[in-house]
This record gives structure tokens, sequence and C-alpha cells, in this order.
DNA sequence: CAGATTTTGATTTACGTATCTCAGAATCTG
DNA sequence: CAGATTCTGAGATACGTAAATCAAAATCTG
């Protein structure tokens, strides 16, 4: 069995008070009786149940999460999978004695996500996950919340003046160097142009996919020649309209690398002109457009970063910060994800 | 306040011990009574805190891991992941009074193995998890473990018809298929043709992989000859003088795709004659050497499955098939990884 | 309707830890 | 050495659930 609090005293010869107040490093105890109780931890291999603890303490721990409003599918799936986690009828929501709750925000307003990070610091919330966006207001206000020792953690796209005490999200400048390795194996031996089309180069992870990517062309033996960056906004519609042109106009076109959200657009243009279609087609994030495109081959690959994995990181994450405890990083890396036709996950 | 079973009690106008013996299907109760206490628990939203009942019950749950012996490093890692997990200073080994144990087995050896899933039985742990040999006896074994109640997952390499309840690993055809679909890419245009090096063909996943693999190279326009199938037993050394030859031999040998383990040998032979090098190499599994190989640019793509996430899914899927609970088969679904030089994970 | 049987209530103890109180012991201060 | 101060001990209570006992009530059987 393991040994409880009761075997420390017994072992270290002084009452279970002591231990109380050594264990949870309250004041009122000689250096020496510490270190008896210490030792006595030691060897026996003392640890704390934690299960019992936070029973004992009825802790609790509040967990917001600030995600932006809007149609983008990645998000949606994001703000599925948090309130999953927050069921209590699962096991982390039941286990762990969470509290999460969802704050939606409108979508890439900096000022209105500053007031809504304000808002929820002052519930005293054991975590704060959010999505950010590269803005001094919104850098100021998780510095607030810092200096309140509030962990905040970040997702999908990452602040990292602003003092957030975690990322969980993807490296976007690997991301984009790997899109630009595919891309380079993909047109292996041919050359052309190929077109990056982006949200908006406002945004910190566009810019860090692009920037990768570039890299990556520019290097090697036969450099690929990149077209000016086109902009659709993450909307479906302009970016229809401007992947439309883009295949019309360009007759050699090689490659297409969509480095932001709207891909609905995208598809729609690849699939009214099929027989036009550049060689390689490299998109992110999975959602049912971009599942049925890749089966039917008018995309070859998806970069993608799992939302359930982020949700859940998050939560541990923070949790962790709470209790002081550690985690594992490995577990908490967001990878990124390669999926082909043929590695697509059921569902 | 989340309610308990004394709201519940109250709510429904019966005692505690009712509550009770509705809640853990004890006998004894009258149907009429059982209806109120269920709309009470449904009114009220009650969840059990599984944390205060395994307290109470002062349940653990004993999990063993049979994995093979020898210098595999996928297996290396599995093995430090399966401690990790089992390590009581952990969250999921603190908070979920989990006391894993680790069986070694000479590696490939289908008697052994059944014998030790046989021992392991013995103790009647909370539940089995085991790296599967594919052979009639330790089919045989598992099916007395499931007959006896006791819950078996297979890792790695699966035994459908042994009546394991779970498998945590890749789909290994589309593992296969995967592989295929990036061999066709990345020789996008040219034609040659293309090995494949497997450990052994009595393995069951290394057939599922060379399936998928044939399976894609022959579909489509241009189809890539595959040369007949080395088997290199998983041995560096063996694998080494069959790639040497390969290399030295096949003059325009188009791409490799090696399937099983031994990897160390193919990049020292690949390393020996650069000039000779294939268009496209891709193999199984991270290591330090692959890892290194892929950065030097002599591999260009790595499969790979996580060894810690299949020891942490193993551990939770048990621990639902011991409580009866569900788990979430998104979370634990084992991704076939694809990774470039550029995606690589740190460290 | 008496007696047997089933169902229910009330209460207690336990799990391992946290937190509090109050008294007593040990140590320090002047 | 008295008095102040700092440490320590013993005990109680709580967290939410499980599991048991025993008595009382309700229902069924013949």
């Amino acid at each position: 069995m393991r040994p409880t609090v009761h075997d420390i005293a017994a072992e270290a010869g002084v009452s279970l008070a002591t231990v109380d107040r050594v264990l949870n490093a309250r004041v009122g105890v000689r250096a020496e009786t510490r270190e008896r109780v210490q030792a006595a931890v030691t060897r026996l291999g003392y640890v704390r149940d934690v299960a019992a603890a936070n029973l004992a303490k009825s802790r609790s721990y509040a967990i917001r999460f600030i995600l932006p409003d809007g149609d983008n599918p990645f998000m949606h799936a994001l703000k599925a999978h948090v309130l999953q986690v927050g069921d209590p009828a699962t096991r982390l929501g039941g286990l762990e004695r969470l509290a999460v709750s969802l704050d939606p925000v409108p979508s890439l307003d900096a000022v209105a996500l500053a007031a809504a990070l304000d808002r929820a610091g002052e519930q005293r919330p054991a975590g704060i996950a959010v999505v950010a966006v590269d803005a001094p207001e919104v850098e100021a206000a998780i510095g607030r919340l810092t200096a309140r020792g509030i962990p905040v953690a970040t997702l999908v796209s990452d602040l990292p003046a602003s003092g957030r005490r975690h990322f969980a999200g993807i490296d976007n400048i690997a991301a984009g160097r790997t899109a630009g390795g595919l891309m380079r194996r993909f047109l292996s031996g041919r050359s052309g142009p190929v077109a990056v089309i982006a949200g908006s180069l406002t945004l910190r992870d566009h810019r860090e996919r692009l920037s990768g990517f570039a890299d990556v062309l520019a290097q090697g033996a036969q450099a690929l020649n990149l077209l000016p960056v086109l902009e659709g906004g993450d909307d479906p519609v302009r970016v229809e309209a401007l992947a439309g042109r883009l295949i019309a106009e360009v007759p050699d076109l090689a490659g297409i690398y969509s480095l932001g959200a709207g891909d609905q657009g995208l598809i729609r243009a690849l699939s009214a002109a099929p027989e036009r279609r550049p060689q390689a087609v490299l998109l992110h994030e999975l959602s049912p457009h971009t599942r049925q495109a890749l089966e039917a081959g008018l995309v070859d690959a998806v970069l993608a970063q799992d939302p359930g994995h982020i949700a859940r990181s998050a939560v541990r994450v923070l949790r962790a910060f709470a209790d002081g405890t550690s985690f594992d990083p490995a577990q908490e890396r967001i990878r990124i994800d390669i999926f082909l036709k043929d590695n697509l996950p059921p569902g």
C-alpha cells in the first residue's frame, strides 16, 4: 500500500498536524523538525493523493476559454472540444473538478478581446485560455492578468511578448517550412510559379507561415518562383474570386498554398476548372470541405493541428500552473499534422 | 455547487441508502422507487464524483504491460513512456490510482508470450496491454483472459480475432497506403523501380503495410515497378547488406520504402554512397538515427506512431473498460504521423 | 389476517487529506 | 528564572461516496 500522512507522522515521530504543516509549507515548524519529516517522506516514497487532497479542499478549477465568434470551421471544432472537456460526465471534467466556461468575442476585434480578458480576470479563475490577436491592447490585458497571478495560455495564435505562460498551438514558421518542403517534393523536377493565398498578413500566424514557406522555396537547387501573396480575408467568397482569377490567368501555375481559412472558396474554384488544377495544392486544417477535397484529389495534402488536443492540453497546462506542479512538455506539444488522402482519420 | 447523493436523496424523498442502492445497481429496490431516484438524478443533473468514489472504494487499477525485450528503439521508447505513465508522481499515476507493471518477454516468441499472458492473468489485474505476436497460442491466451473478464488491449501489432477489447496502434494498411501516396508524389513524373525492405512477412503489421503500399503504387496513370520484397529481419546488419547491394545493383532505383525496423543499417548504406541515393526514401518510426537521417537529407519522410500516446491511451482505455465507462474514440485514435525535416518535434 | 418476505430508513465507518482549535511543551529573551 | 514566544500534539470536522448493519415499514403469500 502507498504510504499516507499517518505513516509519515509515525515514521518521523511527529504528529499529523506537524506533517501537514510541512507538506503544505505552513509556518511554525523548526528547521530540524521539517527535515525529519522530509526525510520520512523520501524514505517511504510518499506522494500526496491528489484526488483525496482536492476532495478535502473541495477545490475546483475554473478555466475560462475566450474564443472568437464567426463561421471559421476550425474555431467551431475547437469550441466543441472545449465544451466536451468541461463536461463533468467525461473523465477530465469528472475526475479533475473542472469548471470550464466559454466566452465568445467578435473575431479579430482587439478592443473587445482586451475587454473580455479583463472581465474574465475579475472572477479570479484558475486560468484563462485565449486565441490572441496581435495588438497592444491584448498584450497589455494579458500582462495585467499575469501580474495578478492568473496564468494565461494562448491558443492557436501566440503573443509571446505578452507574458503568457504557455502557448498551445503549432510552430507556424515550421508549418510554413513543412508546406514548402512538401511543395518542393511534390513538384520535384518541374518548375513554374507558385501562389500563396493568405487571410491577412496582419495576422501573426499567417505571416509566420508565409515566411517559413518562402524560405524553403528559395533554398535549394532549382528555386521555385513565388507569386505575390493574395489576401482573401479568410472569406470563402473572396478566396473563390482570387483563386478563380489565379487559375485562369496563370496557365503554367505549378502549385497553390493556402495558409489561412476560407478554403471552401478555393475548393470551389478548383473544382470549377479541374483540368487547370496545378500539380500541388496544399492548405490548412481539416473540415468537412477540406476532407472531401482531399479524398476527391482536388487537394494534395492538408496541414493541421488537432483542436481536441489543443483544448485538452490547455486545460492540463493551466491546471498545472494553478497547482504549481509540472507537466510533460512532450505530451503538450501540438503537432503539425500532415494529412494525405490515405492517413485521414475517419469521421 | 454540484449536487451530491444527499441532494438526490432529499429530492427523491428517499434515504441515502436507497440512493446508494440505485446508483450502484444493488438489489432490493422496487421499480417505482428506482425510477423516482433516477428522475431526481436527471432532474438535478447529478454526476458521480469519480475521485471521491474511488477514494471510498480505495480502488486501484492494476494494469500490466507485456512488452518485447530487445534493442528495437521504438519498443524502448514505448517502455519508457509506460513507466512514466505509471509513475505516481505524474498526473495520470497520481490522480488515477494506477498500479502499472511491466513484464518483458523475449521478442517474437509466441510461446513465451502466451505464458506471460497467462501469468499476468493470475493476478486478476484491471487490464492487460500487450504487443501481440500473430500466433495461435497468443490468440488463445488472450481469449482465455477475455473469457475471465479481464480486458486486453493490443499495442502496435493487432490480433483482431483474439477477442481483444481494443487496439492501440495505427492502421497499418493505411500507413502503407500513405507511404505509397508519398512515394508517388515524391517521384511525380519520373519512373523507375521501387524497393521495399521489410522485417519479416510473418509479421502482420509488415504484411499490412506492404499490401497498402503495393496497392497505391499499382493504381493511377503511370504505375511504378515494385521490386521483390527484401526481408532484413529487423536487423541493422542484415538490412545494411541488403540495402548496400540494392543501391549498387539497381542503378535507376527511384525509391526505397523500409517498413520494418533495422533502419540504422539502411541509413549506413545510404550514407556510404550518397551519390546513388534514390530520389525518395521513406521509413518508419522516429529514433535518434532516423531523426538525424531526416535532418541530413538522407531520408525524405518518416512515418510514425507516437509511443507516448499509445501508452497513455492504453491506460485510459483499459481503465474505462474496468469501470464500464466510455471513452472518446477520437482521442484514443493513434495517428499516422508524417514527419519531414521541417515538422520534426524537438528533442 | 398472521406470518413470511421484500423494501426502505437511519446510522456508522471508512477512504486520504486539509484545516481548525486549543492546550501543552519547548525554546528563547532579558 | 519568569515571562514571552515559538513549536508541537491531540483531536475534531469536513469533502463526496461506498458499504455495511440493524431495525422498521411495506408488501406479498396462503
